[in-house]
DNA sequence: GATGAATGAGGCTTCATTCAT
DNA sequence: GATGAATGAAGCCTCATTCAT
């Protein structure tokens, strides 16, 4: 839906977003550190010099990558939980997180990996369409522990992160595991293919209940 | 303990070690890309040409201290299960990361941090450890589904990546949290600091039991 | 009188002074190298292609705007010699050329600093209007010689350029002195500034008399 | 004498000193801003990257160069009026530097042009040697003064800065005009080329006696 | 005539790696 | 084994110039 051909000329004036998306499928063969951005521009179809119309630096394209992606799951994420019942809100925010992922397995791969490959964006960037994510999780959450239907032993913000941790790594796992294995490496040891739609059930079956048996009252 | 002065040069042969110590730290410090293999000597107390008779390449370098630290950790955890009713090995496996993560946040952020900026690292590089890692957790979760403690409509290979995920998402949030924020944005999008230690027993509690309360019986 | 505002845009036709006006501006602000096509263009108000509408490069707009302005000062000082004995007429020549950097010292800028920045302008560019001055001053030196009234020992050409080395410098010394001093360095090298047309006298007095004084005879 | 050939391999340890030549043959050559770091590194017979163990920049490469090779005439200055009548100082002075624009026509180019071709070299770079070089002459100016010797009308350093003025544009004429004419324009443009070191008498004249004659008296 | 978005050649600089000592 | 000066490939980015509108 999204996604463009490189090749493709047509419309003018969306160069922006067109060099937006070579980004992404650059940075996810290559990784942002070895991602070259001539190639980007190749990939885009213009001109080097014409991405710097655009974009102040290589940095600044992962980041405004990252904000504009970002920006769409959160939207996607709150018209998701929109007139659903608070309670179940949860389940619709975590499954509807890891259908853009299965849908979106590009924009997945740049949120999950590439996000982290900058120092610069870990250490220094301050982050604030993760914070927005966070803060809708956890707002979910405390609104649940607030109606006391959740344990509030633990921080809202603590187990939303806790739950951010759970999704993005079944993310990433999903995401890796598409790759054809470059390596020669032995067989088996890359992450089996799951279907991560389904997995959503399960993170939610843990957060809900945990994985611990009730025992068996006589 | 395990931290020796960079300008230690008593021991001999252990220069390897001491290439990796220093490795870890300017890791830590700029991240692997930003990081110089100059600066790594020089923290080492060694030439530059040194560090290629112990390692094949930077990327090496990387890799060989990610394995090293990794089974560091694999053998404090298994130290940690060895002897513990199997019904309470998954929380002193838990709470054995944490405090590791604590007790060496440089070595954490490797793992939690540099691992991923390579993109080698991610994608060509079948990672031995990791896979022990896993599967260690993953051997305590399956032998609790199988003695019926633990509910295995999860698979226990995926369980054990959503419980990775949990903790290695505490860590990051955790270790950066330690950085003095060089930003000077607005305050209050750094996450906050926490006990990691005492996360452990949410981690448990989360994984156990869930966040639902069990529905009052009248 | 020849300063137009940059936003002026009342007459047409008059871009191409327009875009000299603001290259002699962004030239004596950063230089002639590192001035930017396109800011001259903004600074003249006008789009960066209409500027090779008027010049075929940004060397020619250089060349174009010193041959110029240079002609504006040639033409000045032979008004300036007009109709003065022919005595007088090196005093009244090196008074109107310093009153001119005095009056114009953005042009005086061009003129004596941008000048020497194109090796261009230097070695390849045979320059008339250089050509022209020299020829004016040189032509009242031999004047004089052959009236009998100046030392004809020094072949009046090189007299000539003696003379503008001296004027020149003082022009440079006085243009630099201008500029509110960036540097944090330590005050005091950076010329005094002095009163460039006063010194018109100490030129024409070491020029006449020279700084020896004569023995006094008893 | 100081001119190594390019090929010269032989001694080590002297790579700055052979950088700085190439790189005043280069500058010479193209100026500095059309001159490529590439090609001087070549001309030294090094590899680019070596350059940036000895400079930190190419504009570092150019104060360098030009702060050696001005400390080198300050020096031979210094020892050229030393232990000459203070009288004859000046007259030594100017010799002095005429012959060494004659004797190190390279140097000589690289003070007289190159010196302007960087902005921030004019405007930011407050310079130490230049500083030097002219308190060396204002003190001879100065001195003379006080002896009475010469004409106190003038201030000194003002003196010095037109004595600097009129050598330096001879030296300029002189180099230009040694330079095989690239230029296919008219000829006789050109300044004609002159002995620069006869040039000093004449210099020297007008300083002392100026131009004007003394009117016979009956 | 005027515009200004687009171009793309090419430079300065970095830094992992080598190798003569 | 150890050194560290030297290498040189290669990338990010700039900016004068063009040309379709």
């Amino acid at each position: 839906m999204t996604v463009h051909s490189a090749t493709e000329r047509s419309d003018r004036s969306d160069k922006r977003e067109r060099i937006l998306l070579a980004a992404e499928r650059i940075f996810a063969r290559h990784g942002f550190f070895a991602a070259r951005v001539s190639e980007i521009a190749k990939e885009a179809g213009v001109a080097d010099g014409t991405i710097y119309l655009y974009f102040k630096s290589k940095d600044d394209l992962l980041i405004s990558l990252f904000e504009q992606r970002m920006k769409q799951v959160n939207e996607a994420l709150r018209t998701a939980i929109a007139g659903v019942p608070p309670k179940d809100q949860l389940r619709a925010f975590i499954k509807a997180y890891l259908k853009l992922v299965h849908d979106e397995p590009g924009a997945a791969e740049v949120l999950t990996i590439e996000l982290r490959q900058s120092s610069k964006f870990m250490k220094e960037y301050d982050n604030p369409q993760f914070v927005d994510f966070l803060r809708m999780l956890g707002g979910i959450l405390a609104a649940g522990q607030q109606r006391g239907e959740l344990d509030d032993t633990i921080p809202a913000h603590v187990a939303a992160r806790m739950i951010f941790g759970m999704i993005d790594e079944l993310a990433l796992a999903w995401v890796l595991a598409r790759q054809p294995s470059i390596s020669t490496g032995t067989p088996g040891t890359r992450p089996k293919k799951f279907d991560i739609v389904r997995a959503a059930d399960w993170v939610v079956a843990l957060v809900t209940h945990g994985l611990q048996l009730k025992e068996k009252s006589p």
